[in-house]
RNA sequence: GGAGAGAUGCCAGAGUGGUUGAAUGGGACGGUCUCGAAAACCGUUGUACUCGCAAGGGUACCCAGGGUUCGAAUCCCUGUCUCUCCGCCA
């Protein structure tokens, strides 16, 4: 969510950088700053009787401890007329708070400087390639085929026990994820990410609290008897840890990892893109956040970025790095580097991590926040990235590996494997 | 799941209807003293919103949400969480 006050401060500008993100309600922005105006004005009025009301109460304390009676009387008659007032002043400005808040949550994070202009993912910019594409032979089959081939993954039988899209890993496929999550996270605690292993369903404050409600309440699976939501992204649990809390300056930045499986009910998702392991419903992902000095925290997302690069190229996967246009970010980026890997096999690259600063737009929700060297409280900037999504790594691990009665996987897996090849 | 106890500032912990945004202690910060430090002493030490050029005001907040009252940290209701005991259980 954006700070009220900076739209206030330069409202031309925000509309400009609206306009980037190809965002098509740009007249909400003077609307929201009506519907301020009206608040503060509420504000005033009620603020200013509810002092009346306090300063009377005052005096018939001290009347009635002078034993003036009748004084005192008299005085809380005044003060009923002040309550009727109160309380309709007090409904006008609950809601007006409540539709300035609604309207508000609707605006999108603004674009850093550096976010190129585009409406398509066609208009964003390479930045770097890295690996290089294998040379299969005619024969090779794409993943949904070597998995059965090998017998690693089943999805029938995971649509069986839960439903389509809902993978069951067996044997090597099993084993793999697992050496894959522990790789990453050893990688990850290695740079200074402190591991954690947190809650796999969250409440609706935390929900809330990084974005995911209110307008993306449909993607994330909801258990109505207890108010919980999956978690679509460990993102979730690790920058809630610190929802509502004051950072000493000299703990930033915080960095965190986690493993979690994540849980997206990717709904109105089709076509070849769901096909295999391209998109399922529940995937497992090692996430890595930080949370960062607003003055720093582009340095943070370089080193982020420089940190997800070494990691793919640990794995010897062919891959590229994209800064996102502004028509392809999401909601609550400042800026974004997404990392596609290739896969040989279906001659398409793969998205498989996507490293975001938010600056302030998670933190103002969440309230997550430092105290400066004046003492004054200041929101931090999030950043996070997958240190990676496990689904499409195997899909391109499979695929690019593949020969003839094997799949040879990188060297950095052998030990966490306990071998150096499927099948 | 059943029964009971509790939730107050950075921490501990008073406070059971009237200048209480909150005693006291600890911590932290500043100062005095000291060559320096410790000790001692003095002082400072919440957040959000809002009015104001400023100085300086106002409002709200003692888990959350309602209620009673002229007035609530204090009384009532609901919820959440924590602890203890019982039950169940990997």
């Amino acid at each position: 969510m954006l700070q009220i006050n900076i739209i206030r401060q330069d409202v031309a500008r925000v509309k400009e950088k609206l306009a980037i993100k190809n965002f098509p309600g740009i007249e909400l922005v003077d609307k929201i700053i009506v519907l301020d105006d009206d608040r503060k004005a509420l504000q005033l009025e009620l603020e200013t009787l509810q002092s009346k009301v306090n300063s009377h109460s005052k005096t018939i304390g001290q009347l009635i401890a002078k034993g003036q009676k009748e004084e005192a009387e008299n005085a809380k008659k005044s003060v009923a007329d002040y309550k009727l007032q109160i309380g309709e002043l007090n409904v006008k400005l609950a809601e007006t708070e409540k539709l300035l808040l609604h309207e508000l949550v609707k605006l999108p994070n603004l674009p850093s400087d550096k976010v190129p202009a585009g409406k398509t993912p066609e208009d964003n910019v390479l930045v770097r390639e890295g690996g290089s594409k294998p040379h299969l032979p005619e024969q090779a089959l794409p993943h949904w085929d070597l998995i059965k081939k090998y017998d690693i993954i089943d999805f029938e039988t995971g649509a069986k026990i839960t439903g389509s899209g809902f993978p069951l890993y067996k044997g090597q496929g099993a084993r793999l994820q697992r050496a894959l999550v522990q790789y990453f996270l050893d990688y990850n605690t290695a740079a200074g990410y402190t591991e954690y292993l947190p809650p796999f369903m969250v409440n609706e404050a935390s929900a809330y609290g990084t974005g995911q409600l209110p307008d993306k309440e449909g993607q994330m699976y909801y258990m109505p008897a207890d108010n919980f939501y999956m978690i679509p992204t460990s993102e979730v649990p690790l920058t809630n840890i610190y929802r509502d809390e004051i950072i000493k300056e000299e703990n930033l930045p915080v960095k965190m990892t986690a493993y979690s499986p994540c849980f997206r009910r990717e709904a109105g998702s089709f076509g070849k893109d769901v096909r295999g392991l391209n998109r399922v419903h529940q995937f497992e992902k090692v996430e890595i956040v930080q949370l960062a000095h607003p003055g720093k925290s582009y340095d943070a997302l370089e080193e982020m970025v420089t940190h997800v690069e070494k990691l793919l190229g640990s794995l010897e996967l062919p891959y590229r790095i994209l800064k996102l246009c502004g028509g392809d970010m999401s909601f609550t980026s400042a800026l974004t580097y997404d990392f596609e890997v290739y896969s040989a096999a279906q001659e398409r690259w793969l998205e498989v991590s996507s490293v975001s600063n938010f600056e302030a737009f998670q933190a103002n929700r969440a309230k997550i926040r430092f105290k400066d060297q004046n003492g004054k409280n200041q929101l931090l900037h999030t950043l996070n990235g997958s240190a990676l999504a496990l689904p499409r790594i195997v899909a391109c691990l499979l695929e690019n590996n593949q020969q003839e009665n094997y799949i040879a996987l990188p060297g950095v897996l052998h030990s966490y494997f306990g071998s150096g090849k499927i099948g």
